[in-house]
DNA sequence: CCGATATCAGCCGGACTGACATTC
DNA sequence: CGAATGTCAGTCTGGCTGATATCG
């Protein structure tokens, strides 16, 4: 065993991931809730905010899930008043997904929210500590999204 | 607006680890899935693996999951052969849990299967990046479970 | 009686696959 | 026809709460 850490054991940074994941949804939902937010209506939220005008295929592509659950929530919101359901001018069967005022509001909160959670969270790391996670969050997440395709996302 | 970020809007750190740990699990599930394990499966077996002799309503606590969760997850292992439930000598109520031979082979197996996609996942942060991360993930996970605990987890 | 433990039972959110109609 | 899109239906995993029995 010359290597045995990098050959047979993880540095333990997926386990890591998964278990700040695990403690890290128990408080937004904490703090999502008094909002009547759930942590995936919130994902999705920010995920239109970015992306204007996704149709729902497009939506569920990018945000690595099926077109069905993509959908789910998007009634779901839909029915809240939240998201509008725009169809396509140019073809009768995509429609074009927008937040509304409404959503646009909620949002807003709902950032505020999870922004103070994320400063205590984030409370004893200084500035370089926080950009270099930041960083290498954004490029892991990257790397595995090729990753992902490569393999058969079809 | 004198400083929208940090008053307003998430720097993204906690959109991020969502996002990053969804893309992983579905990894994870691919590489595991072969051994017949699944992710949370992995993650008792990681578990059990340092805390050595631990009770069910013990490796709930620290988990962050309810002993019913935990006891189910430790039934299924128990039935395959992994897991050991020894009744606590002195307590005839308490279960002691531990790996069997069978569960640490496989374990080692899970290890190099997770290990392997965790260099893929890591390969464009040099060495110093992935310290400064795994540090930034460790805090963030302690200071997180000192939250959990003043909210009120009893 | 009470606190801690384990465990049976039922539940639910959020993902999945399959099937199908519609549009171009 | 065939590819892409949206959507209804059923299902499963993995967590939850409630209720109950047992031990000390």
């Amino acid at each position: 065993m010359s290597h045995p850490e990098s050959n047979q054991r993880p540095s333990g940074i997926c386990y890591l991931i998964g278990r700040l994941d695990h403690a890290l949804n128990r408080r937004m939902r904490e703090v999502l809730s008094p909002l009547g937010l759930t942590v995936s209506q919130y994902t999705t939220l920010s995920f239109l905010e970015t992306q204007i005008q996704i149709s729902n295929a497009q939506l569920a592509e990018r945000a690595l899930i099926s077109p069905q659950s993509a959908n789910e929530i998007i009634k779901q919101m839909h029915s809240r008043g939240w998201v509008e359901r725009e169809p396509d001018p140019t073809h009768g069967r995509i429609v074009r997904l927008s937040l509304t005022d409404n959503g646009y509001a909620l949002l807003e909160q709902a950032h505020a929210a999870v922004a103070a959670l994320e400063t205590a969270m984030l409370r004893e790391l200084g500035k370089p500590q926080r950009e270099a996670m930041h960083t290498g969050l954004r490029q892991s997440l990257h790397t595995l999204g090729a990753m992902l395709i490569d393999s058969g996302l079809s």
